[in-house]
DNA sequence: GTTCTTACA
DNA sequence: TGTAAGAA
């Protein structure tokens, strides 16, 4: 069981990924240490990361601007594994320009309301949060 | 040229 | 988190 989902599969170079999250390579490899992402790595030991690892990011990315410390985006991020319906699936299309699949991948995830109403803050969460 | 790790500010 | 150094 190498990759069941085409989201699994490692595509992206730390310098895609950074253009996609406009994450900076050094709080990608943070997360990576924080195990809050697992992208697997190349041959020369290069990080390679999937639409999954992407999607990841973009999460953790609007947690951290909402203020959530890494032990809440953990726990956000694994409530999310226990069952939240995605989509992003006309990223596949190859017929598309780099910056067209950057602008319709970020704006598809924008939209999918992923850190909404879920009550992360509803008081009880709120020792995740930062001072 | 790009990415990696480690370490310091 | 940014940046630098040295290796791959």
């Amino acid at each position: 069981m190498v990759a069941m989902d085409r989201k699994d599969l490692p595509l992206f170079s730390i310098s895609i990924v950074t253009t996609l999250t406009e994450l900076s390579p050094r709080q990608i490899r943070y997360y990576e240490e924080k195990e809050l992402i697992s992208p697997t790595r190349s041959k020369g030991k290069q990080r390679l990361f999937s639409f999954n690892d992407v999607d990841r990011l973009l999460e953790i990315k609007q947690l951290k601007d909402k203020g959530v410390n890494i032990a809440g985006i953990k726990e956000v991020l694994g409530m999310k594994e226990q069952g939240i319906s995605e989509r992003v699936r006309e990223s596949y299309r190859t017929d598309l320009t780099e910056d067209e699949l950057h602008s319709l991948l970020r704006k598809e995830l924008m939209e999918s309301g992923y850190v909404h109403h879920t009550s992360i803050n509803r008081g009880d969460l709120s020792r995740f949060y930062h001072s």
